[in-house]
RNA sequence: GGGCCGCUAGCUCAGUCGGUAGAGCAACGCCCUUUUAAGGCGUGGGUCUCGCGUUCGAACCGCGAGCGGCUCACCA
């Protein structure tokens, strides 16, 4: 339609090379349009950025500001301050974004941004000459440049770096957002993470954090011998979790495949197998609902541990959550929008009847059949919170419902949930005398889920049942309950010791470590429609 | 999937009663050798998310679509 315009009137000699160069002009803006033509000044002139290969940093920004008060406060006698202008650290070569530039006639002064922050530039005429003086004049905010000089501290008191020489290594060639404000288009932020790194220093120390998380919880788990392995993210049947899978094909074996909803089956294989202690940290996928406690895909650990049990698990929980507080905020006290959480050990341990009881729900002790849970599911009105017909649910089914009614969201502090009904706990061991009952755990914080672990159903013949189950559940409608998963039965049938497992969302540590209101503060790049432009 | 809300210059935002759009930052030109949301003078910049409709006339009213946010449902 720009075209158009521009073709409409009388020309009919325009060149087509003219008409592009037109059209990619009416296209651009004109801030973009300026950035491209002294982009093709400088290459005109032989001073490519983009053919620049390399620049040796000697530091940081931040570090650089640490060595100068520290050269400063050597340097103080008697507790009087060094005169102005006499510390200097020489011979530095810093690179990074130009955030912002206080232009002047024959000095100016440049905000220039590092992986660890901003360092302020001076930059004068006599120190370039003016010929460089004026190309530096033409830098714009969002190029990246190299600059070499020597550390001192201004008038007004900021540490700067005085530049004798400066490289431009990049043209930016979009403008950047606005300096004072920012961007704050959440749309744009999660669609477009780079600009917000760029722009938004907060994000970036985010997602420093989540990386000390991980790495953390790695050095937690490799101290006490665990080792890290990985199973497959693609499935030719998704199980080990309640969820819908995403499906798809390989050319080569003409196979339905599924992405993994889950790491269990195959750890545990690995437990059969003899590595006794295993774990695989990486991306699950489940085919369900966006919201601010869940992205498609989300990062989950699951570890096992041979010879010991879910209260085994516990204590490795808090062990390794407390560890992972500690490395990336500095303490077991963290504030999660204005609630402090305390995840020192040891966290409070409930079962799951008293959690309902305690939280004004019934009292299940005396609930001994399905028949009798069922009229007590009626007199409470918790049908509608059933995910089936009241009909075909168990004693199980209604006490979880309770528990998600009465309970759930009142466990805000570090909570271990234990002793899961057998029914929805089909990897589950049952509790010595007590086949309802299983020996599992989830930790709560926050009235949310972290974690999920148990002592591990050993036996290969219940295994089955339990799945026999799952596959009657699923003809009653339930598209979640567990796929048999006919090789794991067999590596059952070789023996697996008495084991303890747990998974944890990554995501959902991080994001209480960081005190995130949504999973997408604390993924990259989260899950988004295409963008329709 | 339901409900509510949003989408205007590169960015952050105004925009009255329906009369063809404005500020700050950014850009461009000039002045300024220690500024820091630098300052002063001047200039340019718009597919008002898209489509259809109502109207003499739509950023504004109506219908539909797209994308997003919040929320409920679903879901660990």
């Amino acid at each position: 339609m720009a075209k158009d315009q521009n073709a409409a009137p009388q020309s009919n000699e325009a060149a087509p090379v003219e008409l592009d160069e037109a059209a990619q002009a009416a296209a651009l803006s004109e801030q973009a349009r300026i950035r491209r033509e002294k982009l093709a000044r400088l290459q005109a002139e032989g001073r490519d950025p983009f053919a620049v290969v390399r620049f040796d940093q000697t530091h940081h920004s931040a570090g650089l500001k640490i060595d100068f008060e520290a050269r400063e406060k050597a340097a103080t006698v008697d507790g009087v301050a060094p005169a102005s202008g006499t510390v200097k650290i020489e011979g530095v070569a810093v690179a990074g974004r130009i955030m912002s530039f206080r232009d002047g006639g024959k000095a100016s002064f440049v905000d220039l941004q590092d992986r660890d922050g901003r360092i302020q530039l001076y930059i004068n005429i006599d120190d370039l000459g003016a010929e460089e003086y004026a190309r530096v004049k033409t830098l714009d905010r969002g190029d990246i440049v190299g600059v070499e000089g020597f550390v001192f501290r201004t008038r007004r008191g900021e540490i700067s770096v005085h530049v004798k020489k400066l490289t431009l290594l990049t043209k930016g060639l979009e403008p950047l957002p606005e300096k004072y404000h920012g961007l704050q288009d959440t749309e744009v932020r999660y669609r477009r993470r780079y600009l917000d790194l760029v722009m938004n220093p907060e994000v970036m120390e985010t997602f420093k954090k989540r990386t000390r998380i991980v790495s953390a919880i790695r050095e937690y788990l490799d101290s006490r011998e665990f080792i890290e392995v990985e199973t497959p993210i693609l499935a030719t049947i998704a199980s080990g979790a309640a969820a819908r899978p995403f499906v798809t094909k390989s050319n080569a074996l003409n196979l339905q495949l599924y992405l993994r909803i889950a790491t269990e089956l195959y750890l545990k294989r690995c437990i059969v197998g003899g590595m006794e202690r295993v774990y695989d940290m990486g991306k699950n996928f489940r085919n369900e609902g966006i919201d601010i406690r869940h992205n498609p895909e989300f990062t989950m650990i699951e570890m096992y541990q041979a010879y010991t049990d879910y209260k085994g698990m516990m204590e490795l929980c808090e062990g390794l959550v407390s560890h992972a507080a500690v490395k990336a905020t500095g303490g077991t006290k963290v504030t999660y929008q204005g609630t402090e959480l305390e995840f020192a050990a040891p966290w409070k341990r409930i079962t799951m009847m008293d959690a309902v009881k305690e939280n004004g729900g019934p009292d299940f002790s005396g609930v001994k059949t399905d028949e009798d849970a069922r009229k007590l599911a009626s007199q409470l009105g918790l049908t509608e919170d059933l995910k089936k017909k009241l009909k075909d649910c168990t004693k199980g089914d209604i006490l979880n419902a309770a528990f998600e009614k009465y309970a759930e969201k009142n466990l805000i502090q570090p909570t271990f949930v234990c002793d899961y009904p057998t029914d929805i706990s089909p990897l589950t061991k049952q509790k010595p005398g007590d086949a309802s009952m299983t020996e599992r755990f989830e930790g709560f914080v926050y009235g949310r889920e972290i974690c999920n672990a148990y002592s591990e159903l050993n036996d290969p013949i219940v295994q089955r049942e339990r799945f026999a189950q799952q596959a009657q559940e699923r003809e009653l409608g339930d598209d979640e309950a567990y796929a048999l998963d006919e090789d794991f039965c067999a590596s059952l049938e070789v023996g697996m010791p008495p084991t303890g497992g747990m998974g944890i969302g990554i995501d959902r540590i991080v994001m209480f470590l960081v005190d995130a209101y949504s999973i997408r503060d604390v993924i990259l790049f989260p899950t988004m429609k295409p963008d329709a432009r």
